[in-house]
DNA sequence: ATCAGTTGTTGGCACTGCCAACATCGACAG
DNA sequence: CTGTCGATGTTGGCAGTGCCAACAACTGAT
């Protein structure tokens, strides 16, 4: 089997790589997984249909807003979403200029697959800690994360 | 000042989700000190010089394999180097097709002003953890990334 | 001499993140 | 009523990292 690469230790020895080498083995495990399910959907398909299910029918720019993602990209992945038939848009009758989304029952079945694959992900993300230190590893990530001042 | 986006609980729960973040917030950093070091230099360059320094001159094959860079992207950021004086390349003369990359004097100073920058990003990272936390933060990913099999 | 593998280069793609420019619409001030 | 500003959605593009294919040149084994 091939064998990882070595970084220099001045590399190795840095948090920033751990946090990124992690984050390449999530990555890649999310990647390989949307693949499986075979829909052509990624991360920002997930996130949108996610916001969708939860908050209800949104505005293309609250949808950028309430998930991070470029409004350019919300256009893009609604599109494919628009194309698959697991949302569909209107225009908002109080405003012309604004489209409201809605996700279709199709795209509710779709989101509560993903589940199941993202479930599977974090399984295997994690799997070489016990309960215990899962538990400290998202409450560090969160502490990280907390000071949004920053 | 801006709000961050509050993405949907089905998203914001898992811990792909957080390792993005945390990755996200890293790179940021990261991205934000390399340009203010002001020599357009990034992480494939910084890397290379890292693994020169460390291992002494190398082939190209083996910079690749030794720091995971892709071969077609360690030509490119080598040539980028060697643009800026801080890398040499010669022909290997026992192999003609191979070259021996080697870091130049301003090279080592260049990567020694970047492990100062690199330093800063990894207290900015980790501030809000205790020196207990970070301890902990680094054993964990550690031991997420030691099984390679996976 | 031939073949397989290695090395380095070129060109390209995918994904995420980001930005500018533009047209259209709505709200508001004058 | 008109002009201006901000919001919305779209289009086109870029950056960085990661990755891949195809190719030419070279090496080593047969």
């Amino acid at each position: 089997m091939e064998h990882p690469p070595n970084p220099p230790a001045r590399v190795a020895n840095r948090p920033t790589w751990l946090i990124s080498r992690t984050f390449a083995r999530s990555a890649g495990l999310l990647a390989a997984g949307f693949e499986a399910s075979g829909r052509g959907l990624r991360s920002y398909h997930y996130r949108l249909l996610a916001a969708l299910e939860e908050f209800g029918p949104a505005s293309q720019a609250d949808l950028g807003r309430g998930t991070g993602i470029d409004r350019s990209d919300v256009t893009a992945a609604l599109s494919e979403l628009e194309s698959r038939g697991l949302v569909v848009r209107s225009t908002d009758p109080k405003h012309k200029r604004r489209n409201i989304v809605t996700i279709t029952p199709a795209g509710v079945a779709q989101l509560l697959e993903l589940d199941q694959v993202i479930d599977d992900v974090q399984e295997q993300v994690l799997s070489p800690l016990t309960e215990a230190q899962r538990r400290q590893f998202i409450t560090l990530m969160t502490k990280l994360l907390a000071d949004e001042t920053r």
